[in-house]
DNA sequence: ATGAAAGCGCTAACAG
DNA sequence: CTGTTAGCGCTTTCAT
């Protein structure tokens, strides 16, 4: 820890025997400095320890290279995949991302969004479509490209870089009554905390009726987001309780690998007895034995496509407010023969 | 999004009718302004849309209220434990986290090192005891609070919140060996990239040594952090080039896991056939079945501990560097019987 | 409890 | 290619 404070600009232009504007220059990748005079300024910077203040850069040229990141979870594969591929696309144009977690929560992501915005991000990326009335507020009025991801909201705010959780479980209905399976259980979360796992219960609800089918074997499993151990307790009720199930569709990979472990230990067979999906294309899934049906919904394109959105928008490339849809792929393995 | 640059606080205080030094004050917590007027202050700003700007609050006060944070990967669940515990314990003093992963690259974290620096965080906490000797430097200079995790580093930067990573496997070799199993083997990733499966490989290597055990049968399963699926190719690789093995170590809970499941595919029966162990204490590890021993370090504990010590440095309530130890606990389950 | 003046460290804008 | 001037939007400091 250095005591004195630490150097600015202005001391290295002195020691340099420049002008500040000729070493903010030399900071700059594409500025008019002589190639002598940079590599000079650079190294008297080096040597006084001299680290660049993006704080009076960001006043100054009201530009901050943030782009603010919402998610749900710090904790979560998907999300994480979405977040990689929305650095990756960022990272050579100098943006940073600023990232923050809501807990599943609409309120806390209003609190988010407000500290967020505040640090005046040139963009925000937030995940869902269901926001607080001012958190939607802010998000209009904040003037930077706003794209809502992972859902395909009624009324979007800007830019949606989506799919529909419901359809995506619909498929997996359709899928299971194509095997002559009819008594298909849905396990989930308990309170409608986590949005897009509200749709997926709600798509197996409507699927279920459209096809004529009994859409009551709801297990409600836990506070979202549900872990693996929740989803064996889930299935030991779904055994006890309503034994004739022939399949079950699981909120997440991670829950449903828990429903297949409670299999296990219990000794039914998968999928002779009974057939497992879930929802995500973890790794677990495509590893654990039997493997896994399930829905990859590309998290890291949802990333990708949102980070080149952002690029076109803040080069002033698009025209009006975009809605991309990234279609979920059904992945039929072993669990579900 | 506005066409029309955003309202600032002399806006505010203008159609207050008040100061602008007022308005400031009125968006601090305890700060001397009458009831009345900042609730009429509050109001106002609500009305014009007006997001208090932190970059210019930030440059004046020279507070950023960021504290800067390295992870090697924002997709694992031990890291993710880590942010969450720093996360939580410095929310209430509004200090907010400016996370960057390195890829497990140092070269990677010394560029990251000066992103994060030049936002002039008010600490920083990086992941591993092993840097540039450039990205040393920045931190010794920064002037601010370091804090290096996940390891005991020879020669601390600052602070420390860490164990011995050597240590931890030590302990599983020693219960191996006090359950009669003596060929043991190692399954980690096949380049020093990560400083911490690098000194789990060192400290499996040191034990077997020290017990006079033949330490060579060491699998090298891809570039680290390697996954499920290597963990499963590592496992095939053993049975098939040194089938007598009785009991092995991997360098995560999630490559422990591919490993079993290979067992499973293969008929060969764990522990009866071989012992499993993992690292890391993931979730999977304690729902799989088997399910798995491992070494749990406290990941959310180290994250928790690292908050209490930024805050007792910002508070000027910290003499000189510390060194915490969160000693890693054994957890012997049904894998390694 | 409130206000006036000054300035944080950089860079936009303009000049040469 | 380099320099000068002014100012980004807050908050520190000093008054009252």
């Amino acid at each position: 820890m250095t005591p004195r404070k630490p150097p600015t600009m202005a001391d290295v232009a002195r020691i340099a025997g420049v002008s500040p504007m000729t070493v903010s220059r030399a900071f700059k990748r594409d500025s008019s400095v002589s190639e002598a005079t940079r590599s000079a300024i650079l190294r008297t910077a080096e040597d006084l320890g001299y680290v660049f203040d993006s704080t009076a850069s960001n006043l100054r040229s009201q530009k901050t290279d943030f782009v603010a990141v919402t998610i749900p979870s710090i904790n979560n594969a998907n999300f994480a995949d979405t977040v990689g591929g929305l650095a990756d696309g960022l990272k050579d144009r100098g943006l940073q991302i600023l990232l923050g977690y809501t807990n599943y929560d609409i309120l806390e992501e209003e609190r988010l969004i407000e500290q967020l915005l505040r640090r005046r991000p040139e963009a925000i990326v937030v995940t869902g479509g269901r926001h607080t009335p001012r958190a939607r507020r802010m998000l209009e009025n904040s003037g930077i490209p706003v794209i809502e991801t992972w859902d395909l909201p009624d009324k979007p705010i800007g830019h949606v870089v989506g799919f529909s959780n419901a359809g995506a479980v619909r498929r997996m209905v359709d899928h299971f009554v194509g095997q002559g399976l009819t008594r298909i259980a849905f396990i989930g979360g308990d309170a409608d905390r986590d949005t897009r796992g509200t749709d997926r219960r709600a798509g197996f609800i409507a699927a279920m009726q459209a096809l004529g089918l009994d859409a009551s074997r709801l297990i409600a499993a836990g506070v979202p987001p549900i872990s693996m151990r929740e989803g064996a307790e889930a299935m030991a009720r779904l055994l006890r309780d309503v034994p004739d199930t022939q399949a079950v569709i699981c909120v997440s990979d991670l829950s449903a690998f828990g429903a297949l472990s409670e299999c296990q230990r219990r000794g039914v067979a998968v999928p002779a007895d009974i057939s497992i999906a879930g929802f995500g294309d973890y790794e677990i899934g495509s590893v654990c034995v039997p493997t896994l049906s399930t829905i990859n919904p590309f998290p890291r394109d949802i990333g990708a496509r949102a980070a080149t959105l952002i690029l076109e928008a803040l080069e002033g490339r698009l025209s009006g407010p975009t809605i991309s849809q990234i279609t979920p792929e059904l992945l039929i393995r072993d669990s579900s023969k």
